[in-house]
RNA sequence: GUGGAUGUGGCCUAACGGUUAAGGCACCUGUCUGUGGAACAGGAGAUUGCGGGUUCGAAUCCCGUCAUCCACCCCA
């Protein structure tokens, strides 16, 4: 048993493993910068202040899984268990509201949330994460959408299904929340323990219980679509026109809600099979208050966060074949003394020429032959006593077998040909 | 935080409560003194997660603990 083992819930993503997230971030990126996102990288510890009035005191995630830390100063720090508050602590901070609107940011990189690992969902894991500020339009909203519409599409992924309702605002809410309470203690003795909790702490979320006895009262409890204002009502109204205009599937899905405080209006999901229960690969929506709330300029914003693990998962679950890593085409062998300190040197001169090239650490020269192979190399440079006597060095292709001598100023050339440059 | 399942070399798996815990993959070496992929042979690698208990005897049974996986909760 090793000594010391990954803290719980992290993962090491070994080299068999890279070629998901190359493809997987390389993705990311390109669909972001082509539909005009730029790049943001914020830290990766906030003050924990900044999470609990973004987030909100009273979710989970600020109460009971944050990784929270006094640095040197005292001062009370807390690890990310998100993106979007410290984006918007950024845009403020950076003075960004004066940037022609929209502001269209990303970013990738780790979270942290203490939790009970399960499929799907860690301790430390990553994230995509796009937002577009200072737009109120329901276009904004839309455009967000179709960024993760086209990552996931060109991920190859099948069986998408968008799920889409709003949640009102803070001038709506509060009357559907009451409707809600009313109709569940009107239910009192029908709901499951948690949902008799859920009621006052967090109502919304009775509507995503998933107990059987609970299925009856979620079906026949009022739907806050039907009780938005006028003005979120006319917001959802023209999203839903959008996607219905550019024929994108999508789920009316009332029971969709959010664990954040800070979402107003439009809130979206993607969900994604054969991953187990934590099946939403993407999440998110409109915050229109958020950057208010955190001491900045009124500013309408919406974005989304997607979790990468998950994005794995479902990439391998579907088969999504992935480019392979490549590996350097050239592996120099040597033999004996004399020979080895000329192959780093014909080595070094090969790296500074472009080609890609690594170098044998010794062994029989069928060893050495063996590493070239398993390190999957195209051709093989033999650098031994009687070549160098001759003045060349003995060039193998991995493929054929075949071997020619070459002159050894002639190296470079003679490589670039056989790969093709 | 709650519940269930599972812990044997790096990975996968075997071993009726009974010798020195067996095999496969992978790794290293040799057959091949300067030629990869195949075959064959050999080598290295495990106080059976950890701690107690039952027993003449525990990988195996019991208790505890830790870890992993899955689910709840929550969320990406």
């Amino acid at each position: 048993m090793p000594q010391y083992s990954r803290p719980k819930g992290t993962q090491d993503i070994l080299p068999e493993d890279q070629p998901f997230w190359e493809h997987l971030l390389s993705t990311v990126a390109d669909a972001a910068r082509a539909h005009g996102f730029e790049r943001i990288d914020t830290p990766m510890f906030e003050s924990t202040e900044l999470f609990a009035r973004g987030v909100g005191e009273g979710t989970d995630i600020v109460d009971k899984e944050m990784y929270t830390f006094k640095d040197k100063g005292d001062r009370d720090m807390a690890l990310r268990p998100e993106f979007t508050a410290g984006v918007v602590r950024a845009y403020i901070e950076n003075g960004m509201q004066v940037l022609p609107k929209p502001v269209k940011l990303y970013s990738t990189g780790p979270a942290f949330r203490y939790e009970e690992p399960q499929a799907g969902r860690y301790r430390q894991f990553h994230q995509f994460n796009a937002e577009i500020l200072g737009i109120a339009g329901p276009l904004a909203d839309l455009e967000v959408m179709l960024l993760a519409w086209d990552i996931f599409e060109s991920l190859g992924f099948q069986n998408l299904a968008f799920q889409l309702n709003s949640t009102g605002c803070p001038r709506c809410r509060p009357a559907y929340i009451e409707a809600l309470q009313a109709h569940y203690r009107a239910h009192g003795e029908a709901i499951c323990d948690d949902c008799r909790r859920r009621i006052t702490q967090n109502p919304l979320r009775v509507l995503d219980c998933k107990q059987p006895q609970c299925q009856p009262v979620i079906a026949s409890a009022p739907k806050i679509t039907d009780m938005l204002c006028e003005e979120c009502a006319q917001h959802f109204a023209e999203l839903r026109a959008y996607l219905d205009g550019l024929d994108k599937p999508y789920t009316l899905n009332h029971r969709l809600v959010r664990g954040l405080d800070y979402y107003t209006k439009t809130v979206f999901e993607v969900w994604a099979e054969g991953i187990g229960a934590q099946s939403a690969v993407c999440g998110g929506g409109r915050y229109d208050g958020l950057a208010e709330l955190l001491g900045g300029p009124s500013t309408p914003a919406v974005g989304f966060a997607s979790g990468m693990e998950r994005i794995v998962l479902v990439m391998k679950a579907q088969g999504v074949q992935v480019p392979a890593l490549p590996s350097p085409p050239i592996y120099v062998v040597h033999l004996g003394d004399a020979s080895r300190l000329y192959a780093v040197k014909l080595l070094v001169v090969l790296r500074e020429a472009g080609l890609a090239a690594q170098i044998s650490m010794g062994g029989s020269l069928r060893a050495q032959l063996r590493h070239a192979d398993k390190r999957g190399a195209k051709l093989t440079l033999i650098v031994g006593e009687d070549e160098l006597n001759r003045g060349e060095i003995t060039l193998r292709d991995m493929g054929s077998g075949e071997q020619t001598p070459v002159a050894i100023g002639q190296v470079v050339e003679a490589l670039r040909e056989r790969l093709g440059h």
